[in-house]
RNA sequence: GGCCCUAUAGUCUAAUGGCUAGGACGCGACCCUCUCAAGGUCGAGAUACGGGUUCAAUCCCCGUUAGGGCUACCA
């Protein structure tokens, strides 16, 4: 049997990184063991779900590169794979168990259960559903129906069962049904609720494993139930742990970022998000960094650990900082551009790719090129406090006087002949190199740190450093 | 409240009965060095608590505590 595994978000919002982890999880599951990875849009709640979050969906996976065999904008031949266009087939299958007495129509409104909720509160006694609904005679539901009088279909849930989760990663986890109680699975609306679409989908789509959030383990023993009413088919679950913000609370807006696209607009790298991602919850030996393809070998639902996993950004910037460097320079040129360009304006491509390569030992995220190369791009940048006091320190304008004179008569202003001028003049006064090139790079960058000097000088121009080493010096 | 899940350093994790509990991020120091990074070396830092089982428990069992989840006509 192939595996087949889904990625089932709700369209109400973009796609988080918890959300982003479990559709890794399904995909490197289904990908490294010869399955197919499907995409299942769940739009059911017809009041949150919008069509710009299906799309911050397609987004989110697209960037992470997490493609899908079957679903939406793609094929298959279990389709359609919006739950809004399977209504029909929900309808269907919730007769098909209306009619075996498995479930029930029910008029109870709002106000009534929640009646009936406060009141089991008070009792101290589980709020399930107290059957009203079911006491009703076939002709009583006959005629509520004809009058328009709306209604939910309720699940009639099996009394004094134990219901057994063989879950891949927590093992064996037992529920009693008479704690469950008789949960809709039909809305007013004719919409499905989450745990009767899931069930129906998950077997007409033959999902042989179910990854998701441990959120969703207390669901399980309700869908289970379902699996039985119509005798489908058991698939295999595999409850991975959330994800938590840095107080341990799940992960929400509070705690900063959470939509991968987010993640992407602040510069990180595909790669290493997916990195990231794989190892909130999953280990192997000693290893950190695992391109897609050892992810691919390596992954396995038994690496999956057990306990929710907190969200470090300062382990994400160790991982940038990683790919950065270990990308082709080209690219992370590539995304430097636009962003120079937008801050200081139209400028060669050869020269931002001379002064990007500079940076890449310095990058934590993309867009932190902007303020590290100001100087580069424009002449009246900003000097630091400590680079000013580098310029009034005793001796500082006289060592750059004397530098001054010995780069411009330089023969030619690469990086070899200004470190023989540098140690030239080093030699000649008796002083140490630092002695000069702190205060030349105060004065041509306005601060105390910037990649080797002569790397920048060169890049500078000539022109240029003259014209701010004179800047120095008269003012 | 009821039910369920989880528990190794601040964080992510390795080690599933047996050497000084391993690695990574972060933190500190040092090296490299023109500064900042990058890189390298070293260091501090953990088995939540209490009971069992066992010759031996991070590991198995029970309890406590803590955190999380479900308990919707949300998914």
């Amino acid at each position: 049997m192939t595996v087949r595994t889904r990625f089932a978000p709700s369209p109400t919002g973009a796609l988080h990184v918890g959300g982003a982890r479990t559709a890794l999880f399904n995909w490197l599951f289904a990908r490294s063991q010869g399955g197919k990875f499907i995409l299942r849009v769940e739009d059911t709640d017809q009041l949150r779900s919008t069509d710009e979050a299906v799309k911050a969906i397609y987004d989110g996976m697209d960037f992470l590169g997490l493609d899908w065999d079957e679903g939406p904008k793609a094929d298959g031949s279990f389709g359609p794979y919006m739950q809004t266009e399977r209504l029909h087939i929900y309808k269907e299958y919730a007769d098909k168990l209306l009619k075996e007495g498995k479930a029930y129509y029910c008029f109870c409104t709002t106000e009534e259960l929640n009646k009936q909720r406060k009141e089991a509160a008070e009792k101290k006694e589980a709020p399930k559903y107290n059957k009203t609904c079911t006491k009703l005679t076939q002709e009583e539901v006959q005629n509520r129906i004809k009058n328009g009088l709306p209604y939910v279909i309720r699940f009639a849930m099996p009394e004094s069962e134990k219901i057994e989760i063989d879950d891949l990663i927590r093992g064996k986890v037992v529920f009693e049904s008479d704690l469950l109680d008789d949960f809709v699975i039909m809305k007013s609306d004719g919409f499905p609720t989450y745990n009767f679409a899931a069930v129906v989908d998950d077997h007409l789509m033959q999902i042989t494993h179910i990854i998701r959030g441990d959120d969703h383990l207390s669901n399980t023993p309700r869908q289970i139930a379902l699996y039985e009413a119509f005798a489908f088919e058991l698939p295999k679950f595999a409850h991975i742990p959330m994800i938590l913000g840095n107080d341990k609370k799940r992960l929400s807006k509070r705690h900063g970022a959470t939509s991968v696209i987010a993640y992407k607009d602040m510069g990180y790298l595909p790669e290493a998000m997916i990195n990231y991602l794989a190892r909130l919850g999953w280990g192997h030996k000693d290893e950190e960094i695992f391109s897609r393809e050892e992810l691919l070998k390596m992954f396995s639902l038994d690496g999956v650990t057990k306990n929710p996993a907190v969200f470090d950004v300062e382990k994400l910037n160790w991982l940038n900082g990683q790919y950065i460097r270990k990308a082709i320079p080209e690219r992370i040129v590539d995304f430097c551009e636009p962003l120079l360009i937008n801050a200081y304006g139209d400028h060669d491509i050869k020269h931002i790719s001379k002064i990007v390569s500079l940076f890449l030992d310095r990058l934590v995220v993309i867009p932190d090129i902007v303020e590290l190369t100001e100087y580069f791009f424009k002449d009246n940048f900003t000097f630091t406090e400590k680079a000013l006091n580098n310029l009034k320190k005793e001796g500082a304008l006289q060592i750059l006087k004397e530098l001054k004179e010995k780069i411009s008569n330089a023969e030619s202003f690469n990086k070899e002949e200004l470190e023989k001028a540098f140690k030239g003049l080093a030699a000649e006064k008796g002083v140490k190199l630092g002695v000069i090139i702190h205060p030349c790079r105060a004065a041509i960058t306005g601060r105390t740190e910037s990649p080797g000097i002569y790397d920048v000088i060169e890049v500078l121009g000539k022109e240029k450093v003259l014209e701010r080493i004179d800047k120095a010096l008269v003012s």
